[in-house]
DNA sequence: CTTCAGGTACGATTCAAGTCGTACCTGAAG
DNA sequence: CTTCAGGTACGACTTGAATCGTACCTGAAG
């Protein structure tokens, strides 16, 4: 029942270029902007971001997303779970959440 | 005698997908670092960045940086200065720059 | 004036990336 | 067992972006 988790680079591995690679697509920040902002780091389904895209494009957006090491995604099998690597990110790239999470439809109000 | 500047989008309109698009370039990106990492901001020369590329392509890249909203390009007629727009993007995307900093040869320091 | 280096405009080419169709796998629920 | 939803693998298509060749413009220096 414990899915397994599907790889990424190591935290000090992780490469800018493929950072903003990842984040140049609208969906892929979309996404990234919604785990941003959600300060919980819970997991989530791959399917609570309502993306309006097959999902044979949405397994290749959240591999993307993986494969730069912005996310976890956890494999069930039948299932899959995504996980944001907040503390890697933020050790690696200190200020990129928060300007996700500016991006965020209520999240532009400064604290 | 005095170059006009060819235009750019307001402070407030810059775009951070068109931001992250113009910096998933490794070209561009190159750019942006060595012009992050230099806190003078002086206007620099188109070629004084040695990119391997052709004047053509090298035309099309500070295009795509200036219309981004990252640097403004000074027409002189037969040549042409660039400046980093330094306080629109900390102003618009704080901690960007810090973070293009980073990636430079000698700037991964700490403070 | 002519020459020349820097830059642009336009088009063509090449390549990477986003997208989806078809087929198949996996685990849970009947 | 069968059924079904979620997910993946592979291939094909399409679009956008990077690159460069050719031609032309601009201003400065002879």
């Amino acid at each position: 029942m414990a899915g397994k988790n599907l790889g990424g680079p190591e935290a000090d591995a992780l490469d800018l270029g493929a950072v903003f690679r990842a984040l140049a697509d609208e969906h892929r920040r979309s996404v990234m902007t919604r785990l941003a902002a959600d300060r919980s780091d819970s997991e989530r389904g791959c399917n609570s971001f309502d993306l309006p895209i097959s999902k044979q494009t949405q397994t290749h957006h959240f591999r993307v997303l993986r494969e730069a090491g912005l996310i976890d995604e956890i494999d069930y099998g039948n299932r899959k779970g995504v996980r944001l690597r907040r503390a890697d990110i933020e050790k690696r790239f200190p200020g990129l959440l928060a300007l996700l999470e500016a991006e965020s439809p209520g999240g532009a109000a400064p604290r």
